[in-house]
DNA sequence: CGACTAGCATCGCTCCGGAA
DNA sequence: TTCCGGAGCGATGCTAGTCG
């Protein structure tokens, strides 16, 4: 299993960056803050966690109504199986956590309105299926290991549904709430838009795996096979690579380039034999996302410039106060 | 000889239409 | 809103043929 610490998705910026332009402003009013504490009064500090506050609403309501789906790399890159409409819960719920709080409660309410508008499911097949769903998704297991640890847990703690009000409610475990909220770095994003459409289940794990290497402008992710099978916990299965190709591969890639803000194409790789060892990703954004990221870059350039020039005239302000510059 | 490809059959999940 | 039955499609396993 590939797990690089090295990623800090504040750090880049892409078509959520919106998000992650808050998470600067965030970050340089704690400085700020920080740095001024000996000449701050706390007037000014009182004010200054106003606007910390202000953004941070700013940011939980735009989260919540873009519904980005919050993610640990551990998590992304684990061995665990879903059927597709376990996904789509799970997804959904993990959109309506606020993954950047220490605690945050951990049931979800999910309307069945909601829940068949957002993936286009018709209302009969949604109460055909969501006990017998809710059923497997109780039993479902994530298995995280590297070097370190090898953990296994369950995704939710229990399970609720109301016949007469029409709508469900699960209840993420302890274990794995580590690794959807109060993250602060390795970790990956998304908007839940891009997988709403998404017909295949292996098509998630493959665009969030994608998704991860995003966050470090690396175009390109080689993985074993081994690898690829143990985290879709396929192990056992598509013991011909040929069919393990058309089936999880060539579907995930066809629905990523429909309908997610990546495109991607693959090679394989063969081992001495003509066996293949490896698949190599090659993915890039749409060009949107550039166009995204070229606007936000200058916004962000134009704010640090006034930040900057707000703050150096606010401590010469201060220093003139105190009588230290004349 | 080993790996890949193609075709076929079976099973289960998802989708669809209709009725209460 | 809930349930039922059937159709369609995907997942999977098996076999035979092809290729280097």
């Amino acid at each position: 299993m590939i797990i690089d610490n090295s990623n800090n998705a504040f750090d880049l910026f892409d078509d959520d960056d919106d998000i992650d332009f808050d998470n600067e402003i965030i970050k340089e009013f704690d400085e700020a803050v920080a740095k001024n504490s000996v000449i701050t009064t706390s007037a000014e500090q009182t004010k200054n966690k106003k606007n910390n506050d202000v953004i941070r609403q700013v940011k939980t309501e735009e989260q919540q109504q873009k519904l980005l789906v919050y993610k640990s790399n551990y998590l992304v890159n684990a061995s665990y199986k879903l059927s597709l409409n376990e996904q789509r819960i799970i997804l959904l719920a993990i959109s309506k956590l606020d993954s950047r709080e220490e605690f945050c409660e951990r049931t979800i309410q999910i309307k069945s309105n909601e829940f068949c508008d957002r993936f286009k499911i018709k209302k009969s097949d949604f109460y055909n299926t969501i006990n017998l769903t809710l059923d497997s998704l109780f039993n479902r297991v994530v298995r995280i290991k590297n070097d370190e640890i090898k953990h296994e847990f369950r995704f939710i703690s229990s399970k609720k549904y109301y016949n007469n009000l029409s709508y469900f409610e699960i209840t993420f475990s302890n274990e794995i709430m580590n690794y959807l909220i109060d993250l602060k770095d390795n970790f990956s994003k998304y908007d839940l838009k891009h997988v709403v459409n998404f017909k295949n289940k292996h098509s998630v794990r493959i665009y969030e795996m994608l998704n991860e290497f995003k966050y470090k402008n690396i175009k390109k992710r080689v993985i074993k096979i081994e690898e690829l099978k143990e985290c879709l916990d396929l192990k056992n299965e598509y013991l011909r690579f040929n069919s393990f190709r058309e089936s999880v591969i060539d579907k995930a890639v066809n629905e990523i380039n429909k309908y997610t803000n990546i495109s991607v194409r693959y090679n394989k790789i063969y081992n001495s034999s003509k066996y293949v060892e490896a698949i190599e990703f090659i993915f890039n954004f749409k060009y949107s996302d550039v166009e995204n990221k070229a606007k936000i870059n200058t916004d962000k350039k134009f704010y640090n410039k006034r930040k900057m020039e707000e703050k150096n005239s606010d401590i010469k302000a201060k220093k003139i106060g105190m009588g230290l510059v004349l």
